[in-house]
DNA sequence: ATGGGTGCAAATGCTTTGCAAGTAC
DNA sequence: GTACTTGCAAAGCATTTGCACCCAT
């Protein structure tokens, strides 16, 4: 997804339940679209403020929780004591091997992996919104750092 | 795992780091097996509070963490702003279905599926410690209380 | 003009920590 | 006796909220 693409997906998501389209909300959007990686709210503050992109705290934890609502990013919880946040793509993995060492977080695809996940869903008469999976362990470095 | 198995694997993990067998310590291994469900450290306060057993909130959260460590409880976090407990379970299914409406947490064991992870992890010469796979979206009934 | 939005600071909720007193070994 | 533990209250951290002022429509 484009800045561009995602600008017009969060307009329309914004009029539809009438709300406005603000220079704080212009902002936030292009400074997500800077980062690549995920981020934490924190993260993304300290560097729109390095960056002079004058943001409150209160109005960046309120428009990130609504950009996940608005299907433009995704909330994870990695049990880092803070949420994660990162763009929405189209067929993008869900996932994460996260490190227990350096909290590096990888991810990983397998559409075998996916598919089970459906049919899993379907025995219980659940019905899916989204999944995660987190593998936590050590990362091909630190395994090899932990030999030393 | 019964009570007596799991002192004595908790009794035997605290003499090896030189760590005492508290009245507290035992209070709180007992406490939880007259639970069988997924639990915070508030719900176990609060649980054990009722029951006159005496502990408080700092002791019960730092051995909380420490009998994850000893292998009697697994933490997981699904994004409900608080970690939850439960005991472990030889071939305890890692898998859970999280209903976004009711949050109810069922979980569900799928062989074919954790053979995947370790597949997976195997691929990314990533030393797997553990793993959990969270579905979120609505359960059975919630789904049918949506159509009504 | 007017209802939603923002910034600030205070509040919240879960969890951790410093310290003095207590207890298992 | 001497660590290790506990309880208390205070601190910590990420996040949320109340409220007065501001701005997009």
């Amino acid at each position: 997804m484009t800045l561009e693409e995602a600008t017009a997906q969060y307009k329309s998501f914004l009029s539809k339940r009438n709300m406005l389209v603000t220079q704080e909300r212009m902002l936030i959007l292009q400074a997500i679209f800077e980062r690549s990686d995920h981020f934490s709210a924190e993260d993304l503050l300290f560097y729109m403020q390095q960056d002079k992109l004058q943001v409150s705290r209160a109005t960046l934890y309120r428009n990130l929780k609504l950009m996940a609502e608005a299907g433009i990013l995704t909330e994870a919880d990695f049990g880092h004591g803070h949420l994660h946040y990162e763009k929405v793509e189209k067929g993008k993995p869900h996932e994460h091997l996260v490190c227990r060492e350096c909290g590096d977080i990888t991810e990983v695809y397998s559409a075998e992996l996916e598919r089970f996940i459906a049919v899993l869903c379907k025995q219980h008469h659940f019905k899916l919104d989204s999944f995660q999976i987190q593998i936590h362990g050590l990362c091909k470095n630190c395994s090899n750092k932990d030999m030393a």
